[in-house]
RNA sequence: GGUGGGUUAGCCAAGCGGUUAGGCAGCGGCCUGCAAAGCCGUAUAGAUGAGUUCGACUCUCAUACCCACCUCCA
């Protein structure tokens, strides 16, 4: 696909894949994308919006705060354009398979990205894919791979384990292979303001290295307040002792390239990093770009600037990305965007680390941590819950444990909304569940998602929520025959608000359980067996619901015993006894 | 060496200068024929040492330990 200039226009959630590794050509476009078409939601007027939408005057108690990496506080988010929101996160590098930690970060900004949709702004997330690099070039080249070969398959692991855990697609997502004209131009752009010199050959020809000049930047480090080099690091041999093995050297991710140019002698300033990297004999041909200052391909902080730019234009509402892409990667994005006239982010959030025995996890990576791995021992929905439930610039301890109590979690959240649909008849409707406004959820889980994204405060909320709903139903369940209708209906109608509230809580979070993401692609065959399954363990409960009549409990515990032997246990309630398979 | 983060009960994990976080596990109770689920109750928590204060887990200072970034990293 010959893809134009034409920025395409989606709506949020809507996914864009640029796919264009030819060269496109022509000037960023500037600001945002138009605005998408406002979807029209049928106006429900079901049980569950009785009484919700009722109107509510309070206003929410706290706007929403944000923190800054670059101030180090928390401050009041306020857009650049009333009712957007941009946002940039650094995507993958495809070079290799996803690990829960890369779902962690993925995660951690779809929770606040779904948390400003349901504030009512319209959000457009950027993701992008970095399918060129130092690393890609290597493995492919060890692995007797082409290196976009290589970066296709890895990006597609990637899409495919977003996607299993519930990540929104970004509005856009761009490839750096796609956007070679805006890095070159953006170099061209840093040369011209005196931000970047080339490196010559013998000849006096541009050898196709371009620096940035950080001296020539004087606010160089507003980020992280860094001042040291690579030179400045290798220098002392202590530190490198002090810093530990990279994983890199020591698992059998062995590749680890450092490029010359990264450690250039020419270099100025040993801050100074590449812009553009002159082609190499031994890299493809294919990996490099005609270029003014000679042929070569982009730096890796270059490229976010560029694709940032594209986008989302000269402001934009937040950066984010994990933790260890603060320095240099972010340092240095902001550097150069900012030296070529930007205004950049006026924000940046940090998502923190996996761990696993309280180190970060790419260091112990193993086989075990994979997100393939991963989910085929658990649902999607409890690995999503597990990397969720942490507020996200906390470390995430990742355990057996997580996963037990996110289970159990699972099981507590799904046991009440099935509860209340039982007593209710029905479920809201997914539409339902996503009008919802936030003014309408729990002040607490407001306040919570509202004071930077606290989701332990969150999920207590959701958990009071399911308290009372499960006392409800209780009360409900007990005095059923006994109160006057209007008690009843009164009591209904909690169960039902109460019902609403709880899945659209979750919702925020992505962990509907109800949502149809989660569902185990039930097949024709699929649903067969289990109509089967349930008319003979109905017949099984009906013969128990009679021996329990004539009060035969021997007969009725054997019952029992019996389709717990077969994987099944049942559940005698008000309404009746229930089943369902054993969690394994 | 520079920069930043952390240390909360058996475990995970929050807010807060004095009022129940929440979850998991445990214990007691209610409910149930018995279970299960649910509900109620239940924890001598706040790394250590000083200081400020009527009062500190929460503020200040110091100490110890842990982690991360400064090289590719979510």
């Amino acid at each position: 696909m010959r893809n134009s200039q034409a920025t395409p226009t989606l709506n949020v959630g809507e996914r864009a894949i640029l796919d264009i590794r030819v060269n496109n050509s022509g000037p960023p476009s500037d600001g945002c994308p138009e605005s998408p078409g406002t979807t029209v939601k049928s106006v429900a007027t079901s049980f569950y919006s009785q009484g919700m939408l009722n109107d509510v005057t309070t206003t929410p108690s706290t706007a929403l705060r944000l923190y800054d990496t670059a101030t180090h506080s928390v401050t009041p988010f306020s857009p650049l354009t009333p009712g957007v929101v941009r946002i940039y996160v650094c995507g993958a590098t495809v070079q290799s398979s996803p690990h829960v930690g890369h779902l962690r970060a993925a995660v951690a900004f779809d929770v606040i990205r779904r948390w400003f949709i349901k504030l009512g702004y319209k959000v457009v997330f950027v993701r992008n894919v970095t399918d060129i690099d130092d690393k890609i070039l290597a493995k492919a080249k060890a692995a007797g791979q082409e290196w976009w070969e290589r970066a296709y398959i890895y990006e597609r692991e990637f899409t495919r384990a977003y996607d299993l855990l519930g990540v929104l697609p970004p509005t856009y997502e761009p490839r750096a292979t796609g956007h070679m004209p805006d890095m070159i131009s953006l170099v061209q752009r840093l040369l011209d303001r005196g931000h970047a010199y080339i490196i010559p050959n013998s000849d006096g020809t541009p050898s196709g290295n371009v620096y940035f000049d950080v001296p020539s930047w004087p606010e160089y480090g507003e980020l992280t307040h860094q001042s040291g080099g690579a030179q400045a690091a290798d220098s002392d041999a202590a530190i490198a002792d002090h810093m530990g093995p990279s994983i890199d050297t020591a698992g059998n991710d062995k590749y680890n390239p450092t490029d010359a140019a990264d450690e250039s002698p020419d270099k100025h300033d040993p801050r100074d990093f590449a812009l553009w990297k002159a082609a190499k004999p031994d890299e493809p041909a294919t990996a490099s770009w005609d270029a003014p200052f000679g042929k070569g391909r982009p730096g890796w902080h270059l490229e976010c600037s560029a694709m940032s730019h594209r986008y989302l234009g000269d402001d934009f509402d937040v950066h984010g990305g994990g933790l260890d892409l603060r320095f240099p990667h972010h340092e240095n994005e902001m550097a150069q965007s900012r030296a070529a006239g930007w205004g950049f982010a006026h924000r940046w959030m940090h998502s923190a680390w996996v761990t696993q025995h309280g180190e970060k996890m790419s260091k112990s990576l193993g086989t075990g941590l994979s997100v393939d791995v991963v989910l085929a021992n658990h649902s999607a929905w409890v690995v999503r819950y597990a990397l969720a439930a942490v507020h996200y610039r906390s470390m995430l301890e990742w355990s057996d444990q997580t996963l037990t109590e996110a289970e159990s979690a699972h099981e507590r959240i799904s046991r009440f909304i099935e509860a209340a649909g039982t007593v209710l008849g029905s479920q809201p409707t997914l539409d339902e569940v996503s009008d919802v406004a936030a003014d309408d959820l729990p002040e607490d889980f407001v306040a919570a998602m509202n004071d930077d994204i606290n989701v332990s405060n969150a999920l207590a909320a959701v958990f009071s929520t399911i308290r009372r709903g499960n006392t409800t139903i209780s009360n409900y369940s007990d005095g059923n025959s006994q109160h006057a209708a209007a008690d009843s209906n009164e009591q209904r109608q909690t169960i039902a608000s109460t019902l609403l509230q709880v899945r659209a809580m979750l919702d925020v979070m992505g962990l509907d359980p109800l949502n149809p993401h989660w569902s185990t692609g039930s097949s024709i065959e699929d649903s067969a067996a289990e109509q089967a399954l349930d008319a003979l363990v109905s017949s099984q409960l009906s013969a128990r619901t009679q021996a329990r009549q004539e009060k035969d409990f021997a007969t009725a515990d054997a019952i029992r015993a019996s389709l717990s032997a077969a994987g099944i246990e049942i559940e005698d309630g008000a309404e009746g006894t229930t089943w369902r398979l054993k969690k394994s």
